[in-house]
RNA sequence: GCGGAAGUAGCUCAUUUGGUAGAGCGAUAGCCUUCCAAGCUAUAGGUGGCCGGUUCGAGCCCGGUCUUCCGCUCCA
């Protein structure tokens, strides 16, 4: 395990070292939580973001993309059950360093006491709530002398207000402002947008929404790298289905969704389900897809169940019908007719996709070389869909007409993948360079090349190395990239 | 948030009663090189995370703060 942690360390460090992933604002030590995707990294989510997009809303015709705004109407967040669950009023005793929320701790401590006296403490702990007075809460607790049930003690620290939703103001004019918040999650871009995708994409049940996109969380606690941030991007589809048939299709996403991982190349066996057993407000059943990662197991992505609760909460809330009408006959041969579809969600973590493929990807290797002497690289063996740069272009010496033939082969390649092109140092320390950064392929140009139009590509997984026609690299690396 | 550890050049580290910072690798420019990093020359990079205190003098001692990692906690 601390072999591992130290791996984790290792891969941090790497994803700086080539410019992979840097902290937010380090230039001013930084912003906790917050991170930034470099010239590399960038590349490499985009092309993670790509597969999922082109799975999801290229390869199933009944799937749509959205790119819905981040900023939306307050109310949307009331109907959807963000603004009270996600900001609660918290409290931790200092001896147990348990924390509560603050109306749970009371309520328990409420129904110990006879029915006068727990209503009593129940109405006083709801004006202080409405009023917003945290220190009142805190003097409630003390005065009652509630305790932890852990520690036994009434050593509290100060009421605090935990609110993971960012809010800003929207208007120019700060007091007649209204406040919005970041979206915590990119899902109810999709349930305010049903009836105008369903209506002008004729779309028919059943069918998905699906969108990447930041979402925004306040987090107490963000750590392990950018498994847990504060600004992450979510690629979630929700899928509209008949009620009654959402069972069916959770079970068809939990398995479709564990195949795609399986992919894009990550081992069916660093992969999971695990069942939720407490669910959140909104499901009727939840799992999480986890995948093996340096530190645990941990969430990779989420397929809920989410019943019709969004879209007849926002159906309340706006105060028009969101209802689909559906023409296909049952078993008694009418019409479904009239109803709230049920939605299957599922929502992957790009930021977790990232780091779960640079784990896997990255290795330290040590061989002994045939001279005997000790040899080593470090190597991201990113699958060659996903690497950000696809082939190296490095001309053996940097005279006698070989950068020209290079230049030649990267102007034929370029158009169609990312391809680098390099002529500085020994070519054994160019080959390391693209190992470090995960290129798949490096050709180089020779003198031969002059003479018979061959190069040498060098594979950098088995790091072997063969002769082929040089008008034959560019297909040869597409066909690659396609499977 | 609590507890623990850490922060010196891009990276890895050194500077051992406090006396105004060095190395290797890397980078850049050039030379040399016909296939797996470490041949030669030159150059550039640090207000020691930041702020303050003690001191004649602080990278080193003290306080605060920021950031990261680990363990708890949290993660609808």
């Amino acid at each position: 395990m601390a072999n591992e942690s130290n791996n984790f360390q290792e891969l941090i460090s790497h994803c700086k070292e080539y410019g992979y992933i840097f902290q937010s604002s380090e230039l001013y030590d930084g912003l906790s939580a917050v991170y930034d995707y470099g010239q590399l990294g960038a590349q490499l989510k985009k092309n993670l973001r790509d597969a999922w997009w082109k799975s999801m809303t290229q390869l199933h015709d009944n799937i749509v993309g959205i790119d819905a705004a981040i900023f939306m109407h307050p109310t949307v967040w009331k109907a959807s059950g963000h603004v009270d669950n996600f900001s609660d009023p918290m409290i931790d005793n200092k001896d147990s360093n348990k924390r509560y929320r603050v109306d749970h701790l009371i309520e328990a401590y409420a129904e110990t006491l006879d029915e006068t006296k727990g209503k009593a403490i129940l109405a006083e702990m709801d004006r202080l709530l409405a009023a917003d007075d945290l220190s009142g809460l805190k003097q409630l607790i003390e005065q009652h002398q509630i305790k932890c049930a852990i520690s036994k003690t009434c050593n509290w620290t100060d009421v605090r207000q935990f609110n993971l939703m960012f809010s800003t103001q929207i208007g120019s004019v700060a007091e007649e402002a209204d406040t919005i918040y970041l979206r915590p999650e990119t899902a109810q871009g999709i349930f305010v947008n049903f009836l105008n995708v369903q209506k002008t994409g004729r779309m028919k049940i059943p069918f998905g929404i699906a969108q990447t996109g930041k979402a925004f969380r306040n987090e107490i606690v963000a750590r392990q790298f950018i498994f847990r941030m504060r600004e992450f991007e979510q690629m979630e589809m929700q899928f509209f289905v008949r009620p009654g048939t959402q069972m069916e299709w959770y079970n068809y996403w939990k398995e479709t969704r564990k195949k795609w991982h399986e992919s894009i190349g990550i081992p069916a066996e660093k992969l999971r389900f695990h069942n939720h057993i407490k669910l959140a407000h909104y499901a009727d059943a939840a799992l999480d897809i986890e995948f093996e990662f340096p530190f645990g197991w941990k969430e990779l992505e989420g397929i809920h169940s989410r019943t019709d609760f969004d879209l007849t909460q926002h159906a309340t809330y706006s105060k028009k019908k969101i209802q689909y009408f559906d023409n296909d006959l049952n078993e008694e041969g009418k019409a479904y007719g009239n109803y709230t579809p049920f939605v299957v969600e599922t929502s992957v973590g790009l930021d977790r996709l990232f780091l779960t493929v640079m784990s896997l990807a990255y290795a330290e290797e040590k061989w002994t070389k045939e001279d005997g002497t000790e040899d080593s690289r470090v190597v991201l063996r990113i699958p060659t869909a996903l690497a950000p740069t696809k082939l190296a272009i490095l001309p053996l010496l940097k005279k006698d007409g070989l950068p020209e033939i290079a230049r030649e082969l990267l102007d034929e390649c370029k158009p169609h993948f990312h391809c680098f092109y390099e002529e500085k140092d020994a070519i054994g320390k160019r080959y390391r360079r693209m190992d470090a950064i995960g290129t798949p392929f490096c050709v180089t140009i020779d003198h031969q090349t002059k003479e018979d139009q061959t190069v040498t590509i060098r594979y950098r997984d088995s790091m072997l190395q063969e002769r082929m026609p040089m008008s034959k690299v560019k297909d040869m690396i597409l066909e690659k990239i396609d499977t």
